[in-house]
RNA sequence: GGCGACGUAGCCAAGUGGUAAGGCAGAGGUCUGCAAAACCUUCAUCGUCGGUUCGAUUCCGACCGUCGCCUCCA
């Protein structure tokens, strides 16, 4: 089976085939660095890079991605300006917390991450190129695309030119601009002499926020390439203006197929900085959850076309899913073995092959994580009753330890929890384990029993194994 | 007004023209000194109304409800 995704223009499943055989190019929609983002911000971070990882497995590695970070638009020069900063100077500490939050989820770095501000030659000569063929005009020193100019307009969103009530959403404010059509849009926002700005062959100005991506995406992968994601707030008007821009300048098919994630919701409503229902993933983490819950909770607890509601109840639903899964690898790495392959390892390595299969068919399918997370889960039981009854060989040991890691190459929580040691008893809960453990070998159990509860008060869970006594950090927030 | 998405058990949620995965929570049980983990059993007829069909949750239509975009939005 073959990788197939949703694409929004054609609204149908498509095959993925590089166009540049056995390399896949791709685009994504990244930050505009005027803030931290908040986690609905990263729900669309995180399927992109479930997309990343899914595509370096079905290519080779053969993957180039690239995502843009817009470090100039209309809000970070207002904040430059009332915080008296340069432009650099405003948004690297943005820049910095969104690394540092893409980090804390274990998001794959892209393989470029171009700013807006470093391809203002490229965005000059893009301008120039559609002034040349007739699709761009000037007006006070400020450029627009020409819609009218570009007849597919339109094609990705089905917004028609009947259908654009002009300022239907309230928020356009028709004396900003001096535009032949209220539906032309801003490539080039003209400024003083005193104002934050280039000064290029078109002019002094800043750059509209669409051409970036049109210039960077050109840039790096080439006028036509693969795959371009983002959020379904883009498709109007941010991506449907780059097409317009790309194809009117380039002539040619500006991208194959075009993938947006819906939105994290909370009550009912997206989630969003101007709403203000929203959670960062430092404020998240500093709550108590980890790293890997919130990656599990936007990674896996919905289809990324599918809205997703956002809640503490989720969150803690989704740190005990993710512990079922470490309960097993613990279970795995620990497991005693026998010599010879026998029964027992038939069975788990039949379960091993059916999980695969359906995980990556499920994969396959327009990246359907929670179908193959059921999948996984399913397979995970058949297992454990499998070792409940019978021990199986190393190798078969080393097999199952070998698909958790196929499993989580794409899911990245198991990976999380290992970056995360689980903190060592400290010298008091040391003792307190050695005693519970001298405790039930001489069979005192009213004194282990309130060891166990001395410790849970620290939150460590102990449990006694058939090996002994082990013990876990429990999360400390689980309801 | 235009375009689009969603509505499946207490919560989250996958899915198929032939009576519905998985996770969480709940109930009962096995195991355990007791627990935990694990396992077993148990818990829904898929928003409403029509239509097509031998048969629809799945296809079509209408309706109801919720949400998103319509030039700063992931």
């Amino acid at each position: 089976m073959t990788l197939q995704l949703h694409d929004t223009m054609s609204r149908e499943l498509v095959a993925v085939e590089p166009i540049d055989p056995g390399h896949i190019r791709m685009y994504t929609c990244g930050p505009t660095v005027w803030n931290r983002v908040h986690i609905g911000n990263f729900r669309t971070f995180i399927f992109e890079d479930v997309l990343r990882r899914w595509l370096d497995r079905r290519f080779a590695n053969n993957v180039t991605h690239v995502m843009n970070l817009t470090d100039v638009d209309d809000r970070i020069i207002k904040n430059a300006v009332a915080h008296g900063h340069s432009l650099d100077e405003e948004t690297a500490q943005w820049i910095a917390a969104f690394e540092e939050d893409r980090d804390t989820l274990g998001i794959r770095p892209a393989h470029h991450y171009p700013r807006a501000t470093e391809y203002i030659e490229q965005m000059v000569d893009l301008i120039e190129r559609l002034e040349h063929a007739g699709a761009a005009y000037r007006a006070d020193g400020s450029y627009y695309f020409h819609i009218a100019a570009f007849p597919a307009y339109g094609k990705l969103s089905g917004a028609s030119a009947e259908g654009l009530v002009a300022g239907a959403s309230g928020r356009i404010d028709a004396d900003d601009y001096t535009k032949e059509d209220v539906r032309d849009f801003a490539l080039w926002k003209a400024v003083g002499p005193d104002e934050i700005g280039w000064d290029t062959r078109i002019g002094r100005g800043h750059p509209g926020w669409h051409i970036e991506c049109s210039a960077m995406s050109m840039a790096l992968l080439g006028e036509s390439f693969d795959i371009h994601c983002g959020g379904v707030d883009n498709i109007f008007p941010h991506h449907e203006n780059e097409i317009a821009q790309s194809e009117a300048a380039t002539g040619k098919r500006f991208v194959r197929i075009w993938c947006h994630s819906q939105h994290l919701r909370v009550s009912g409503e997206k989630m969003a900085k101007r709403v203000g229902n929203f959670a960062t993933v430092r404020e998240v983490l500093d709550e108590g959850a980890s790293a890997a819950s919130l990656r599990y909770l936007l990674a896996a607890r919905t289809h990324y076309r599918k809205p997703l509601e956002y809640s503490d109840e989720l969150l803690s639903d989704s740190n005990a899913a993710v512990q079922r899964l470490v309960d097993f690898q613990t279970r795995i790495a620990g497991l005693p073995t026998v010599e010879e392959a026998g029964n027992a390892d038939d069975a788990v390595l039949a379960s091993v092959r059916g999980m695969r299969i359906g995980f990556e068919e499920a994969m396959d399918d327009d990246l359907n994580v929670p179908e193959a997370m059921g999948i996984v889960f399913s397979g995970l039981r058949d297992v454990n009753r499998v070792l409940d009854t019978g021990a199986v060989s190393a190798e078969t040991q080393r097999t199952l330890q070998h698909l958790l890691n196929e499993i989580d190459g794409v899911l990245g929580v198991l990976a999380l929890v290992a970056r995360d040691p689980q903190a060592a008893p400290d010298a008091e809960e040391q003792r307190w384990l050695d005693q519970r453990a001298a405790a039930r070998a001489a069979r005192d159990f009213a004194q282990s029993d309130h060891l166990r509860i001395q410790l849970a008060s620290r939150g460590i869970e102990v449990e006694d194994t058939p090996q002994g006594q082990r013990w876990k950090r429990i999360s400390p927030r689980r309801g």
